[in-house]
DNA sequence: TTAACTCTTTAGAAAGAGTCTATTTCCCAT
DNA sequence: ATGGGAAATAGACTCTTTCTAAAGAGTTAA
């Protein structure tokens, strides 16, 4: 349902660009991620990269998806108490996030704005703004 | 620096407003959320609770949070991977994450204000709509 | 070629938040 | 007092994530 990989060569580009050794694991894990923007969890991750004949281990999966996020490639989004989501689009936007299913998607950018940004507490710089709004319906998780 | 209960007059009627059976427990730990607006997780309910002289389970800290969201006395914050802060605040608001120290605080506001809200996916009710500003700087965590 | 070195991966143990279960306790109506 | 439903409890358990100690890969230097 979901088997395109992004080409070897596009992974490795992506993580030369950003100054990751491109080791074999770190190559099929991109591969996965940015074959489209998508959200995955760690598990996710783990699982499609070991259907695909692969074998990388879980302690990987987390070493790479956290080096991703500090380098920039994914980002990660707290929407879920149980998990951690990682997006491979990292132009700025937000997200719907369905409590019944578990479902992520993406808010298109045009239609979601900011009045304006607050005073930020003393001593603090800006890193980022999360907006999430929550549904509700639609069938539970087909997975 | 923090030992303000509400009374147990107080904790008692707000339980019995939301149909809420004010048993020993649940008063306690509604006197130590609603002394003020505060951002609470669990494992600081149980210290503070036990630390007043009363017995509280670990089990009944769990169930007695999510009974309060489930009534509405208190929401629940998703903006920690490793923990869930529960908001004794329940006017609507938005918050500040310190991803350094992870200090959660409130937004004025009136000066956080979405300009519009997106058309939700097809079939899907609202349920509310969480802004997170996440900063940088200050000290680390005083605990 | 081998040796040394650094970086990465690995299995599995460990940590921590949250849930579940079986039992006991509490509270109230009779 | 007693019976019964609701709530609380200890502690086992699950699940995600992190850690640890050892093995592997790749690179450079002799
Ligand atoms: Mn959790
Ligand atoms: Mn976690
Ligand atoms: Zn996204
Ligand atoms: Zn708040």
């Amino acid at each position: 349902m979901n088997n395109q990989l992004a080409s070897k060569a596009e992974a490795i580009r992506m993580l030369q660009e950003r100054d990751i050794n491109p080791t074999q694991q770190r190559i099929v894990i991109a591969q996965l991620l940015f074959a489209r923007p998508q959200h995955m969890s760690a598990e996710q991750v783990l699982m499609n990269v070991q259907d695909s004949g692969v074998h990388v281990s879980k302690a990987t999966v987390y070493n790479t998806l956290s080096l991703f996020a500090e380098k920039g490639l994914v980002k990660e989004v707290i929407v879920d108490p149980t998990k951690v989501f990682y997006d491979s689009n990292i132009v700025p936007h937000h997200h719907f996030f369905n409590i019944d299913n578990g479902q992520l998607s993406d808010i298109d950018d045009a239609s979601l704005q900011l009045q304006a940004m607050p005073q930020l507490p003393d001593g603090t710089q800006l890193d980022g703004v999360d907006v999430i709004i929550r549904v509700r319906g639609q069938q539970q998780a087909q997975a």
